[in-house]
DNA sequence: ATAATTATTTTCACTTTTAAACATTCTGTC
DNA sequence: GACAGAATGTTTAAAAGTGAAAATAATTAT
């Protein structure tokens, strides 16, 4: 996203709408480029296009939360998209704060018959449109910034739940393979899901391997699946490939899956 | 769908009905484009065409739930308003599942450091705008139609807390003040609700008073403030004065809205 | 029941906005 | 300096939005 992108964004969510001449003449271009920068902000879902301007977009208070949102759009929705796809109907499963897993909730709206239990109230906001699923709301203290939930309440309420599968986010993957968060709470909360689900999977676009957050939440060899969008570095690999974890790569142009090759 | 018609549907909400010549006067427009845009939402189904105007769809999901939240809007607003009046910044609160319950939320948003406890998502979204509250999400099951949240799971979450204040909605008041609903689980959490709060907050527009339901929640001499918008049946009013329940009507210039009687 | 009124549909003309294709400028790399 | 790639500008045809007028349908008043 360029300066203009940013301001015209900002712009939008001062006044609510901007025209499309208005914009061109404040930032001395043509309304073609100001159309384009519309455009390539309405996809990553940050603002609405009208005819003749852009709007505010559908209900996005958190402008941090929603800036994150977009942020690898198109590989989070690649890997949700092959997230759900290893999800069947009728399956219990938990969903838990994240970008990453609102949009895999989004890819399973067209699922039927889940049983999920969520700490995040947008996850349960998207998947209260399809009347063949069981939402389960987990209990807690709502963080204003995200509509996650978490605390101890919530770690007593999800523990008593046994499910199929358990699908978490992460904030970021070290080399050795820990998996690392920025929030205790939501490490906490994370550590409950992942005892009371019969797999594991777990969800983490490219950039999280080239992140550093600071609390230990566990490490990659818990989980049963990676779904990633690119080939994760070499040496975590090699423990996915020695400790049996699948890994599934939703790359850009075809989507390549591999396997876990045995240990030599 | 442009900002125009977002307007529309969103009075349409609101108002249950508007006319095609007030639109066209709001908008500044010609009746010609009004018609346009209803014709358009109309072929959506977002909401119903009527001989000079638009009303609420008859075909949305929960319509059913969209049209309680209307019935009455004024009447809960005023009540919502004076309910609101006697919360203190600073409270603890419980707000249960109910279209009145709702309202009394958005009455509340420009208070200062509310603690609140809610089981009702549409509650916890309303409120969550506002960075000084404390928000706790009651887990448990979540209803499709209206977002409420109940069940066993919802009763033992709740047991967890002791607040100031617990503020309720009700379906219907007997003649000899007995409280009843339509919901079973819906009356355990109210009961709930009812023991672990220091004061009970009653909220009930005079249409509750007409109305049969059949779930006995508990009985009004229960709780210790009655707020409604009109003057209640004679033998209710005793029932307070008797049991120094303190009632709060909040009266207003009776202000009617017709509504057409069939749909185009 | 009939006339008068009001609302709706249909059609067409006009303007603004948009999208697509191609040309141009700018920028950084080799 | 040549080149590739991205961003921007230009032109043009198509699409969308709006208003006006006439014809039709529905509602209300007499």
């Amino acid at each position: 996203m360029n300066q203009r992108q940013q301001e015209i964004l900002s712009l939008v969510q001062h006044q609510g709408f901007v025209s499309i001449e208005t914009l061109a003449q404040n930032f001395a271009v043509t309304s073609q480029t100001i159309r384009r920068d519309i455009n390539s902000l309405c996809e990553q879902e940050l603002l609405t296009r009208y005819h003749g301007g852009a709007g505010l977009s559908s209900s996005v208070e958190n402008v941090e939360y929603a800036t994150r949102q977009v942020m690898h759009l198109e590989e989070k929705q690649r890997i949700a998209k092959m997230t759900a796809a290893h999800i069947p109907d009728k399956a219990s499963i938990f969903i838990n704060i994240g970008t990453t897993t609102e949009e895999i909730a989004k890819a399973l709206q067209d699922h039927n018959g889940l049983r999920i239990i969520t700490n995040n109230l947008n996850v349960a906001a998207i998947l209260r449109s399809n009347p063949s699923f069981e939402i389960i709301m987990a209990g807690g203290v709502v963080r204003q910034r995200d509509g996650g939930i978490t605390g101890e309440a919530t770690i007593d309420f999800i523990r008593q739940f046994k499910v199929d599968f358990g699908i978490i986010g992460i904030s970021s993957i070290d080399i050795d393979g820990t998996l690392l968060d920025f929030d205790y709470h939501e490490v906490r909360v994370a550590q409950a899901i992942i005892e009371n689900s019969r797999q594991i999977f777990l969800a983490a676009d490219h950039s999280k391997f080239e992140r550093c957050a600071m609390v230990r939440l566990g490490n990659i060899t818990q989980v049963d699946a990676l779904f990633t969008d690119q080939p994760p570095p070499a040496h975590i690999a090699e423990i996915l490939a020695e400790t049996k974890v699948s890994l599934f790569t939703a790359e850009a142009d075809s989507l390549k899956i591999a396997y876990p090759t045995e240990a030599i």
